[in-house]
DNA sequence: CGTACAGTGTCTTACAGTAC
DNA sequence: GTACTGTAAGACACTGTACG
Protein backbone atom coordinates (compact mmCIF):
# COMPACT_ATOMS: atom_id res chain seq x y z
CA UNK A 1 0.00 0.00 0.00
CA UNK A 2 1.82 3.10 -1.28
CA UNK A 3 1.90 6.11 1.01
CA UNK A 4 0.83 9.65 -0.73
CA UNK A 5 0.96 12.97 -0.25
CA UNK A 6 -1.27 15.70 -0.83
CA UNK A 7 0.38 18.60 -2.73
CA UNK A 8 -1.64 21.86 -3.42
CA UNK A 9 -1.41 22.64 -7.63
CA UNK A 10 -2.55 25.14 -9.82
CA UNK A 11 -3.98 22.78 -12.58
CA UNK A 12 -7.10 21.41 -9.99
CA UNK A 13 -8.10 21.77 -6.58
CA UNK A 14 -5.71 18.98 -4.76
CA UNK A 15 -3.94 16.32 -6.62
CA UNK A 16 -2.03 13.03 -5.03
CA UNK A 17 1.76 11.89 -5.61
CA UNK A 18 3.61 8.77 -4.30
CA UNK A 19 5.23 9.76 -1.25
CA UNK A 20 8.72 9.10 -2.18
CA UNK A 21 12.11 8.27 -0.05
CA UNK A 22 13.40 11.74 -1.12
CA UNK A 23 10.03 13.71 -0.49
CA UNK A 24 9.53 11.88 2.71
CA UNK A 25 13.41 13.28 3.49
CA UNK A 26 12.40 16.62 2.19
CA UNK A 27 9.08 16.98 4.79
CA UNK A 28 11.29 15.50 7.55
CA UNK A 29 14.19 18.18 6.97
CA UNK A 30 11.47 20.91 6.76
CA UNK A 31 9.41 19.60 9.93
CA UNK A 32 12.78 19.35 12.18
CA UNK A 33 14.10 22.96 11.34
CA UNK A 34 15.93 24.94 13.61
CA UNK A 35 20.04 24.80 15.57
CA UNK A 36 19.65 21.09 16.00
CA UNK A 37 18.35 19.81 12.15
CA UNK A 38 20.41 17.52 10.93
CA UNK A 39 22.15 16.14 14.18
CA UNK A 40 20.05 12.78 14.67
CA UNK A 41 18.42 10.67 12.41
CA UNK A 42 15.21 11.22 11.17
CA UNK A 43 15.85 14.88 10.21
CA UNK A 44 16.02 13.66 6.48
CA UNK A 45 19.44 14.78 6.10
CA UNK A 46 22.97 14.85 8.66
CA UNK A 47 24.92 18.03 8.84
CA UNK A 48 28.78 16.96 8.15
CA UNK A 49 31.69 19.17 9.01
CA UNK A 50 31.43 20.92 5.47
CA UNK A 51 28.28 21.90 6.14
CA UNK A 52 29.18 23.61 9.71
CA UNK A 53 31.91 24.93 8.08
CA UNK A 54 29.97 26.52 5.22
CA UNK A 55 27.63 27.78 7.68
CA UNK A 56 30.24 29.34 10.47
CA UNK A 57 32.46 31.27 6.89
CA UNK A 58 29.36 32.20 6.15
CA UNK A 59 27.92 33.77 9.22
CA UNK A 60 31.38 35.60 9.36
CA UNK A 61 31.89 36.87 6.29
CA UNK A 62 27.75 37.63 5.52
CA UNK A 63 27.66 35.90 2.49
CA UNK A 64 29.48 33.30 0.11
CA UNK A 65 28.56 32.26 -3.38
CA UNK A 66 27.18 28.72 -4.24
CA UNK A 67 30.78 28.48 -6.77
CA UNK A 68 32.65 29.44 -3.60
CA UNK A 69 30.73 26.93 -1.83
CA UNK A 70 31.69 24.31 -4.04
CA UNK A 71 35.17 25.17 -4.64
CA UNK A 72 36.42 26.03 -0.80
CA UNK A 73 33.55 23.33 0.75
CA UNK A 74 32.88 20.18 -0.85
CA UNK A 75 35.51 19.58 -3.07
CA UNK A 76 34.93 21.12 -5.97
CA UNK A 77 32.03 19.49 -6.61
CA UNK A 78 29.05 21.75 -7.72
CA UNK A 79 26.26 18.83 -7.47
CA UNK A 80 27.16 18.19 -3.95
CA UNK A 81 27.56 22.03 -2.97
CA UNK A 82 24.17 22.51 -4.21
CA UNK A 83 22.16 19.52 -2.73
CA UNK A 84 23.70 20.75 0.90
CA UNK A 85 22.47 23.97 0.58
CA UNK A 86 19.23 22.91 -0.60
CA UNK A 87 18.94 20.38 2.43
CA UNK A 88 20.40 23.20 4.98
CA UNK A 89 17.85 25.99 3.28
CA UNK A 90 14.71 23.20 3.90
CA UNK A 91 16.12 22.23 7.57
CA UNK A 92 15.93 26.47 8.05
CA UNK A 93 19.40 27.09 8.39
CA UNK A 94 20.44 28.95 5.27
CA UNK A 95 18.77 31.10 3.01
CA UNK A 96 19.63 31.77 -0.49
CA UNK A 97 19.60 35.19 -3.28
CA UNK A 98 19.32 35.39 -6.93
CA UNK A 99 18.83 38.70 -7.05
CA UNK A 100 22.09 39.68 -8.86
CA UNK A 101 22.33 37.78 -11.74
CA UNK A 102 26.20 38.12 -11.78
CA UNK A 103 27.08 36.98 -8.66
CA UNK A 104 24.38 33.84 -9.41
CA UNK A 105 23.31 32.04 -6.11
CA UNK A 106 24.40 33.84 -2.37
CA UNK A 107 23.83 31.99 0.41
CA UNK A 108 23.88 32.76 3.75
CA UNK A 109 22.66 31.65 7.24
CA UNK A 110 19.56 32.55 8.96
CA UNK A 111 19.78 32.80 13.13
CA UNK A 112 19.24 29.39 13.65
CA UNK A 113 22.15 28.49 10.89
CA UNK A 114 24.45 31.22 12.48
CA UNK A 115 23.58 29.37 16.20
CA UNK A 116 24.20 26.13 14.59
CA UNK A 117 27.67 27.07 13.30
CA UNK A 118 28.51 28.60 16.92
CA UNK A 119 31.42 26.96 18.95
CA UNK A 120 33.10 27.71 21.53
CA UNK A 121 36.03 30.29 21.66
CA UNK A 122 34.36 31.69 18.75
CA UNK A 123 32.45 35.51 19.33
CA UNK A 124 28.49 35.63 18.72
CA UNK A 125 27.30 37.10 15.79
CA UNK A 126 23.37 37.84 14.89
CA UNK A 127 22.19 36.79 11.30
CA UNK A 128 22.51 39.78 8.58
CA UNK A 129 20.72 39.99 5.24
CA UNK A 130 23.41 41.22 2.96
CA UNK A 131 22.88 43.92 1.13
CA UNK A 132 22.88 44.14 -2.62
CA UNK A 133 24.76 47.05 -3.02
CA UNK A 134 27.94 45.89 -1.16
CA UNK A 135 28.12 42.54 -2.36
CA UNK A 136 30.92 43.24 -4.92
CA UNK A 137 32.71 44.11 -2.19
CA UNK A 138 31.80 41.36 0.22
CA UNK A 139 32.07 38.48 -1.78
CA UNK A 140 35.97 39.39 -2.75
CA UNK A 141 36.76 39.70 0.79
CA UNK A 142 35.27 36.32 1.51
CA UNK A 143 36.81 34.76 -1.76
CA UNK A 144 40.27 36.49 -0.47
CA UNK A 145 40.32 35.07 2.93
CA UNK A 146 38.36 31.34 1.19
CA UNK A 147 41.77 31.70 -0.73
CA UNK A 148 43.37 32.11 2.45
CA UNK A 149 41.92 29.86 4.27
CA UNK A 150 42.56 27.10 1.83
CA UNK A 151 45.83 27.40 2.62
CA UNK A 152 45.72 26.83 6.13
CA UNK A 153 45.83 30.32 7.07
CA UNK A 154 43.43 31.36 10.27
CA UNK A 155 41.18 34.33 8.99
CA UNK A 156 38.93 36.45 10.99
CA UNK A 157 36.12 38.23 9.61
CA UNK A 158 35.81 42.17 10.36
CA UNK A 159 32.04 41.18 12.20
CA UNK A 160 34.19 39.14 14.37
CA UNK A 161 36.95 41.51 15.16
CA UNK A 162 34.27 44.09 16.01
CA UNK A 163 32.05 41.55 18.47
CA UNK A 164 35.13 40.91 20.59
CA UNK A 165 36.35 44.18 20.56
CA UNK A 166 32.63 45.28 21.72
CA UNK A 167 33.68 43.94 24.80
CA UNK A 168 33.22 46.11 27.69
CA UNK A 169 36.47 45.41 29.44
CA UNK A 170 39.81 46.81 28.62
CA UNK A 171 40.45 44.55 25.76
CA UNK A 172 40.94 40.62 27.95
CA UNK A 173 37.73 39.23 25.59
CA UNK A 174 39.89 40.43 22.48
CA UNK A 175 43.43 39.14 23.98
CA UNK A 176 41.63 35.42 24.24
CA UNK A 177 39.98 35.51 20.96
CA UNK A 178 43.55 36.65 19.75
CA UNK A 179 45.13 33.40 21.59
CA UNK A 180 42.68 31.32 20.37
CA UNK A 181 43.15 32.10 17.05
CA UNK A 182 47.30 31.38 17.34
CA UNK A 183 48.23 34.60 17.33
CA UNK A 184 51.68 34.63 18.97
CA UNK A 185 50.71 37.09 22.52
CA UNK A 186 53.81 36.66 24.95
CA UNK A 187 53.47 33.87 26.94
CA UNK A 188 51.09 31.54 24.97
CA UNK A 189 51.90 28.61 23.04
CA UNK A 190 52.22 30.25 19.25
CA UNK A 191 54.58 32.44 21.01
CA UNK A 192 56.99 30.06 21.75
CA UNK A 193 56.73 27.95 18.44
CA UNK A 194 57.03 31.19 16.23
CA UNK A 195 59.67 32.77 18.82
CA UNK A 196 57.89 35.83 18.06
CA UNK A 197 55.89 38.22 20.38
CA UNK A 198 52.39 40.33 19.42
CA UNK A 199 51.62 42.95 21.40
CA UNK A 200 48.52 44.89 21.05
CA UNK A 201 48.01 48.71 19.74
CA UNK A 202 47.14 50.99 22.75
CA UNK A 203 44.02 53.35 21.90
CA UNK A 204 43.52 56.99 22.85
CA UNK A 205 41.73 55.82 26.41
CA UNK A 206 44.66 53.49 26.84
CA UNK A 207 43.19 50.20 26.33
CA UNK A 208 44.82 47.53 24.30
CA UNK A 209 43.14 47.26 20.99
CA UNK A 210 43.93 43.65 19.22
CA UNK A 211 42.13 43.96 16.27
CA UNK A 212 40.69 47.73 15.96
CA UNK A 213 43.45 49.83 14.78
CA UNK A 214 43.06 53.31 16.35
CA UNK A 215 43.09 56.17 13.66
CA UNK A 216 42.56 59.75 14.03
CA UNK A 217 42.65 62.12 17.32
CA UNK A 218 39.42 61.08 18.49
CA UNK A 219 40.80 57.96 18.56
CA UNK A 220 37.94 55.91 16.16
CA UNK A 221 38.97 52.20 15.39
CA UNK A 222 39.06 51.12 11.41
CA UNK A 223 38.75 48.10 10.45
CA UNK A 224 40.64 45.63 8.35
CA UNK A 225 37.92 43.81 6.47
CA UNK A 226 39.61 40.69 7.78
CA UNK A 227 42.74 39.67 9.57
CA UNK A 228 44.92 36.73 8.81
CA UNK A 229 47.02 34.96 11.28
CA UNK A 230 50.30 33.89 9.42
CA UNK A 231 53.20 32.36 11.43
CA UNK A 232 51.76 34.01 14.72
CA UNK A 233 51.43 37.26 13.32
CA UNK A 234 48.45 39.71 12.01
CA UNK A 235 48.46 40.18 8.53
CA UNK A 236 45.50 42.97 8.27
CA UNK A 237 43.83 42.73 4.49
CA UNK A 238 42.53 45.57 3.16
CA UNK A 239 39.78 44.79 -0.26
CA UNK A 240 39.82 48.70 -1.41
CA UNK A 241 37.53 48.85 -4.73
CA UNK A 242 36.59 52.21 -4.20
CA UNK A 243 38.65 55.59 -4.53
CA UNK A 244 38.70 57.16 -0.71
CA UNK A 245 39.58 60.86 -0.23
CA UNK A 246 42.88 61.41 0.05
CA UNK A 247 43.08 62.26 3.89
CA UNK A 248 40.72 59.73 5.01
CA UNK A 249 43.27 57.19 3.14
CA UNK A 250 46.27 59.10 4.84
CA UNK A 251 44.49 58.82 8.58
CA UNK A 252 43.76 55.10 8.05
CA UNK A 253 48.03 54.82 6.34
CA UNK A 254 48.61 56.50 9.64
CA UNK A 255 46.34 54.11 12.15
CA UNK A 256 48.50 51.05 10.32
CA UNK A 257 52.29 52.61 10.98
CA UNK A 258 51.50 53.95 14.57
CA UNK A 259 50.04 49.62 14.79
CA UNK A 260 52.79 48.42 12.90
CA UNK A 261 55.81 50.31 15.03
CA UNK A 262 53.86 49.23 18.19
CA UNK A 263 54.44 45.61 17.05
CA UNK A 264 50.90 44.75 16.84
CA UNK A 265 50.15 44.56 12.88
CA UNK A 266 52.87 42.66 11.17
CA UNK A 267 51.71 43.16 7.58
CA UNK A 268 48.89 44.67 5.71
CA UNK A 269 47.66 43.47 2.26
CA UNK A 270 46.56 45.86 -0.15
CA UNK A 271 43.96 44.02 -2.50
CA UNK A 272 43.25 47.22 -4.55
CA UNK A 273 41.73 48.46 -8.06
CA UNK A 274 43.62 50.23 -10.44
CA UNK A 275 43.12 54.05 -9.02
CA UNK A 276 43.12 52.55 -5.40
CA UNK A 277 47.03 51.49 -6.79
CA UNK A 278 48.10 54.43 -7.98
CA UNK A 279 47.24 56.27 -4.87
CA UNK A 280 49.07 54.29 -2.94
CA UNK A 281 52.49 53.50 -5.34
CA UNK A 282 51.94 56.64 -7.44
CA UNK A 283 52.31 57.17 -10.99
CA UNK A 284 55.16 57.60 -13.49
CA UNK A 285 55.38 61.71 -14.05
CA UNK A 286 56.68 63.81 -16.71
CA UNK A 287 60.14 63.66 -14.88
CA UNK A 288 60.54 60.14 -13.18
CA UNK A 289 58.26 58.80 -10.37
CA UNK A 290 55.63 60.53 -8.62
CA UNK A 291 55.19 59.48 -5.06
CA UNK A 292 52.21 58.24 -3.70
CA UNK A 293 51.04 57.95 -0.14
CA UNK A 294 52.76 54.95 1.05
CA UNK A 295 56.44 56.75 -0.22
CA UNK A 296 55.17 59.79 1.98
CA UNK A 297 54.54 57.62 4.92
CA UNK A 298 58.44 56.04 3.96
CA UNK A 299 56.72 52.75 3.22
CA UNK A 300 58.27 53.06 -0.07
CA UNK A 301 61.02 54.51 -1.04
CA UNK A 302 60.83 58.45 -2.71
CA UNK A 303 61.11 58.83 -6.47
CA UNK A 304 61.06 55.53 -7.64
CA UNK A 305 58.94 52.43 -9.05
CA UNK A 306 57.76 49.96 -6.16
CA UNK A 307 59.49 46.85 -6.72
CA UNK A 308 56.80 44.51 -4.66
CA UNK A 309 59.51 41.59 -5.58
CA UNK A 310 61.22 42.35 -1.94
CA UNK A 311 59.77 40.24 0.87
CA UNK A 312 58.96 41.50 3.78
CA UNK A 313 57.57 44.98 3.70
CA UNK A 314 54.65 46.19 5.99
CA UNK A 315 52.90 47.29 3.21
CA UNK A 316 51.57 45.23 0.37
CA UNK A 317 49.91 46.04 -2.46
CA UNK A 318 48.58 43.99 -5.19
CA UNK A 319 45.74 44.43 -7.90
CA UNK A 320 42.59 42.84 -6.39
CA UNK A 321 40.95 39.69 -8.72
CA UNK A 322 38.44 37.73 -8.36
CA UNK A 323 38.62 33.94 -9.76
CA UNK A 324 34.99 32.94 -8.97
CA UNK A 325 33.64 34.09 -13.03
CA UNK A 326 30.65 36.52 -11.36
CA UNK A 327 32.69 38.34 -9.06
CA UNK A 328 35.28 38.70 -11.62
CA UNK A 329 33.15 40.27 -14.48
CA UNK A 330 31.22 42.20 -11.72
CA UNK A 331 34.98 43.56 -11.03
CA UNK A 332 35.77 44.00 -14.31
CA UNK A 333 32.70 46.31 -14.78
CA UNK A 334 34.23 48.91 -11.82
CA UNK A 335 37.78 48.75 -13.55
CA UNK A 336 36.76 49.42 -17.31
CA UNK A 337 36.21 52.42 -18.89
CA UNK A 338 32.33 52.93 -19.41
CA UNK A 339 32.68 52.20 -23.06
CA UNK A 340 34.21 48.73 -22.15
CA UNK A 341 31.53 48.02 -20.07
CA UNK A 342 28.74 45.11 -21.03
CA UNK A 343 26.15 42.78 -20.06
CA UNK A 344 27.38 39.36 -17.84
CA UNK A 345 26.58 37.25 -21.27
CA UNK A 346 28.80 39.23 -23.55
CA UNK A 347 31.63 39.78 -21.03
CA UNK A 348 31.69 35.70 -20.96
CA UNK A 349 31.92 35.98 -24.62
CA UNK A 350 34.51 38.45 -24.59
CA UNK A 351 36.35 36.43 -21.99
CA UNK A 352 36.25 33.29 -24.19
CA UNK A 353 37.98 35.12 -27.13
CA UNK A 354 40.55 35.77 -24.82
CA UNK A 355 41.16 32.57 -23.35
CA UNK A 356 41.43 31.59 -27.43
CA UNK A 357 43.55 34.37 -28.67
CA UNK A 358 46.48 32.98 -25.53
CA UNK A 359 47.18 36.67 -25.37
CA UNK A 360 50.22 37.78 -22.72
CA UNK A 361 48.01 40.30 -21.53
CA UNK A 362 45.68 40.37 -18.32
CA UNK A 363 42.67 40.25 -19.88
CA UNK A 364 41.37 43.75 -19.29
CA UNK A 365 44.44 44.88 -20.87
CA UNK A 366 43.71 43.45 -23.63
CA UNK A 367 39.81 44.54 -23.77
CA UNK A 368 41.57 47.87 -23.61
CA UNK A 369 44.00 47.83 -26.23
CA UNK A 370 42.48 49.85 -28.85
CA UNK A 371 42.34 46.60 -31.48
CA UNK A 372 40.56 44.32 -29.68
CA UNK A 373 37.09 45.72 -29.91
CA UNK A 374 37.51 45.98 -33.70
CA UNK A 375 38.35 42.48 -33.25
CA UNK A 376 35.47 41.69 -31.54
CA UNK A 377 33.14 43.58 -33.49
CA UNK A 378 33.77 42.31 -36.42
CA UNK A 379 33.37 38.45 -34.79
CA UNK A 380 29.87 39.28 -33.72
CA UNK A 381 28.66 39.98 -37.59
C1' DC B 1 25.29 -7.20 31.19
C1' DG B 2 28.41 -6.68 27.31
C1' DT B 3 29.94 -7.94 22.73
C1' DA B 4 29.65 -9.54 17.96
C1' DC B 5 27.23 -9.77 13.95
C1' DA B 6 23.75 -9.70 10.41
C1' DG B 7 19.84 -7.33 8.67
C1' DT B 8 17.66 -3.11 7.67
C1' DG B 9 16.89 1.52 6.93
C1' DT B 10 19.09 6.21 6.33
C1' DC B 11 22.09 9.33 4.22
C1' DT B 12 25.69 10.88 0.80
C1' DT B 13 27.34 11.16 -3.65
C1' DA B 14 27.84 11.17 -8.64
C1' DC B 15 25.64 10.68 -12.79
C1' DA B 16 21.78 11.12 -15.97
C1' DG B 17 17.96 13.42 -17.19
C1' DT B 18 14.21 17.26 -17.22
C1' DA B 19 12.09 22.02 -16.80
C1' DC B 20 12.33 26.70 -17.59
C1' DG C 1 22.74 27.74 -18.72
C1' DT C 2 20.98 27.07 -14.27
C1' DA C 3 18.28 24.73 -11.03
C1' DC C 4 16.02 20.86 -9.87
C1' DT C 5 14.63 15.59 -9.81
C1' DG C 6 15.47 10.62 -10.05
C1' DT C 7 18.40 6.74 -9.47
C1' DA C 8 21.97 3.52 -8.10
C1' DA C 9 25.81 2.33 -5.28
C1' DG C 10 28.04 2.53 -1.24
C1' DA C 11 28.94 4.19 3.53
C1' DC C 12 27.08 4.36 7.79
C1' DA C 13 24.09 3.95 12.00
C1' DC C 14 20.71 1.59 14.42
C1' DT C 15 18.19 -2.68 15.96
C1' DG C 16 17.54 -7.29 17.27
C1' DT C 17 19.39 -11.59 18.36
C1' DA C 18 22.65 -14.98 19.87
C1' DC C 19 26.12 -16.00 22.79
C1' DG C 20 29.32 -15.85 26.64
Amino acid sequence: MPEYVEKASDMGPQFRVPMTRKRRAAAARRGNQGVASGTVRRHGWRRTSADEQLLEFAGAFGAITLRHAAEYFYGGVWETARKRVQFMREAGLLERSDNLRWAGTVVYPTASGMAAAAAPGLPELRALVPSEERMLHRLLVAEAALRMRARGVRVVAERQMRAVERANDSGQAAETFARFCGVAVAGSPAAGEFGVSVSPTVDGNGRARWFGVPVGMAGELHWPDFTAIVGGRIVAVEMEITHKERWRMLQVLRGYKLSIEAGHVAQVLWEVTPDVQMQLEGRRGADGWDDGLLADLGFLESGQVPDWSVKGRPMVVRAAQGRDEGVRYALSQKTLPPSLRCSYRLWRQWLQVWEQDASALEFEEWLMRPRTMTQLRAMSQ
